[in-house]
RNA sequence: GGUGGGAUACCCAAGUGGCCAACGGGGGCUGACUGUAAAUCAGCUGGCAUCGCCUUCGAAAGUUCGAAUCUUUCUCCCACCA
C-alpha cells in the first residue's frame, strides 16, 4: 500500500506478477502500455449469487493492479451470464432464468463492492463495478451482427483450443448461442474501450480465457484501430492435481452466509505443504521478501504450519474483516487445541455465535436425530455407519452407542452438546 | 422434416427378462499412521427398519408370476442429411 505512487514501474510490476505465479501470457507490448495509468478489467459470470475462492485469484490480481496505480473494473456478466461461456467446457450448459440471474448479479455486485471498498483511488479513480447488461441489452440483433459479427472469422473461431474438444466429440455439440459467447465478451471490451469515461484498454483473466480476451483486442484493433492488451493468469491447481477451491463441505464461497468465516479460515489452514508456497505468493499482499522469509521459517518445522496460519489469517481478514478473523482463529484454537472438558460456558457461547459452527436448537433428542438436524450426516443409516466406525464424538468422547439420548443431563452446562464427525466437522446443539 | 445413435446413482461406465440396490473406475467420506498436511493401507458410499421392507436405471402406460432389461407413446440430447 505504501507505493501508491502514480509513477508506474511497469517492468517491475510484471516481474512481480511473474514471480508470484500470476503471469501466464500477455499480448506483446503490455509492459510499455502499463507505464502510464490504465483502466483494467476482468469479467465474472454470475453463475451463483456469490463468487467463490476460485475467483479470488483474478480479484486479488485486480487489487494489486489498482494498488499499483491503475484503475480496475470488476465486470459482472449480467449479459454474458445469459449465454454461458463454452471455453473448455465438456458439454452445453443449462441456461439460467432471468430472475435467478438478476439475483446473482446483485449478489456479486454487492460482494465485490465490499471487497474493494478499502482500496484507495488511484490517479484514474476508484475501482468500478459494472454490469455488461447495461450496454448489451439494448443492442439489436441486426445491428450486432452487422457491426460486430462481421469482424469475426468463423474459420478462426472453430480453430480455437477452447472449443475444439467440443467440436470433436461425438456425444456433445455446441449451440450457436454458446459459440457466440466470445463475440459478446469482445463486445464488452470494445464498449469499455471506446467509452470516454472508461477508456479501458487491458483485460485480465484466467488462462482459459485467452481466446475470448484476444477476440476483444482484435475487435478493438479492427474496428477502432485501438491498442488493447490482455494478461492471463495461470490456472491454479493443487499439487495432487485436483481442483483448487473445494473443501470437505464443498465449494468455498466468499459469502459468509454460504461459507462461514470459520470454514473459510479452516480451508486455508488446511492447505498442504506442497501448495502453501504457491498460495502465499499468489494471494498474500505481503512483500515478496517477507513471504520468502516466512517460507524459510515454515520449512524448518512444517508441522507448526506457520505458513498456513499466516495465509489463513490474511485472507480471512481481507474477505471477512478483522473481527471475523479473530473469531475464526479463536474458534479454531478452541476446537482443535483445547479439551472440550475444559471449555468454559463463555467458550460455548462463543462457539454458538455467528460466523462459527453450524448450530441447532432443540429439546432433548436422540443422538442420531441430532446428527441429522445439524447436518453432520444425511441419513440415519449414515449416522449408524459413522457411529460404528467410531467417527462420532460427543463433547470430546467417542460415541458408539446408537441409542444415546442428548438431554440436559449429559450436556455441558446443561445446555451444550458439541458434536464432531471425523476429524474436522463440528456442530453444536443447544438446548432451549 | 428425414436417417441413425443415445438417456443407468456425484461423474464416467457395465448390465439387454429373475443370480440387480444394480460390475468396474474416478471422486467423496470414515478409520489407522501423522502435523487439522502429503503419501500409504483398510472400510463405507439409495432409504427405512432389530437380514425384511420401501424407492430408484429419462417420463407415462402396458406385457409378464417377475422388467434397468420386452412393447407403445412421450420428453430431452447427439451426429449426419435435407
Amino acid at each position: 500500500m505504501e507505493n501508491s505512487s502514480p509513477l508506474l514501474h511497469a517492468d517491475a510490476l510484471i516481474a512481480e506478477f511473474q514471480a508470484r505465479g500470476l503471469f501466464k501470457d500477455a499480448t506483446p507490448g503490455l509492459a510499455a502500455h502499463l507505464a502510464t495509468p490504465r483502466t483494467i478489467y476482468c469479467g465474472f459470470d454470475p453463475t451463483a449469487d456469490s463468487l467463490h475462492i476460485g475467483s479470488l485469484v483474478p480479484l486479488l490480481a485486480l487489487r494489486r493492479l489498482q494498488l499499483a496505480g491503475h484503475r480496475v473494473i470488476i465486470l459482472v456478466g449480467g449479459a454474458t451470464g445469459m449465454i454461458g461461456d463454452p471455453s473448455f467446457k465438456a458439454a452445453e450448459r443449462k441456461l439460467l432464468d432471468a430472475a435467478t440471474l438478476a439475483h446473482n448479479v446483485a449478489g456479486i455486485q454487492a460482494q465485490v463492492t465490499k471487497l474493494f471498498a478499502d482500496v484507495p483511488a488511484g490517479p484514474l479513480g476508484k475501482p468500478l463495478v459494472l454490469n455488461n447488461a447495461d450496454w448489451t441489452q439494448g443492442v439489436g440483433v441486426l445491428e450486432f451482427l452487422r457491426d460486430i459479427g462481421k469482424h469475426f472469422s468463423v474459420n478462426q473461431m472453430i480453430a480455437r483450443d477452447s472449443v475444439k474438444s467440443r467440436l470433436e466429440r461425438d456425444d456433445a455439440g455446441m449451440s450457436f448461442t454458446e459459440f457466440s459467447y466470445a463475440l459478446l465478451q469482445a463486445f464488452d471490451f470494445h464498449e469499455m474501450f471506446r467509452n470516454e469515461d472508461l477508456k479501458c484498454s487491458v483485460q485480465i483473466g484466467a488462462s482459459d480465457q485467452w481466446g475470448n480476451m484476444t477476440a476483444g483486442t482484435e475487435l478493438i484493433r479492427k474496428k477502432l484501430r485501438g491498442e488493447a492488451h490482455v494478461l492471463t493468469l495461470p490456472l491454479l491447481l493443487k499439487a495432487d492435481g485436483t481442483k483448487f477451491g473445494k473443501s470437505e463441505s464443498g465449494t468455498v464461497w466468499l459469502d459468509a452466509a454460504k461459507t462461514s468465516p470459520y470454514a473459510f479460515y479452516q480451508f486455508w489452514l488446511n492447505t498442504s505443504d506442497a501448495d502453501v508456497e504457491d498460495y502465499l505468493k499468489r494471494f498474500s499482499f505481503a512483500d515478496y521478501s517477507k513471504i520468502e522469509q516466512l517460507l524459510a521459517q515454515h520449512n524448518q518445522n512444517p508441522s507448526h504450519r506457520l505458513a498456513q496460519q499466516s495465509l489463513a489469517a490474511e485472507l480471512t481478514k481481507l474477505v471477512h474483516g478483522h473481527e471475523a478473523n479473530e473469531r475464526a482463529w479463536n474458534l479454531s484454537i478452541n476446537l482443535f487445541d483445547n479439551n472440550v472438558h475444559a471449555f468454559s460456558e463463555e467458550d460455548f457461547i462463543q462457539l454458538s455465535q455467528e460466523g462459527g459452527l453450524p448450530a441447532a436448537k432443540s429439546g432433548s433428542l436422540a443422538l442420531i436425530d441430532a446428527l441429522i438436524l445439524t447436518e453432520l450426516v444425511t441419513s440415519k443409516r449414515e449416522a449408524r455407519d459413522f457411529l460404528k466406525q467410531g467417527a462420532i464424538q460427543h463433547n470430546g468422547v467417542v460415541v458408539t452407542d446408537e441409542a444415546l439420548e442428548l438431554t440436559p443431563a449429559n450436556a455441558k452446562y446443561e445446555k451444550y452438546h458439541l458434536l464432531k464427525r471425523g476429524k474436522k466437522q463440528f456442530a453444536l446443539l443447544v438446548h432451549g
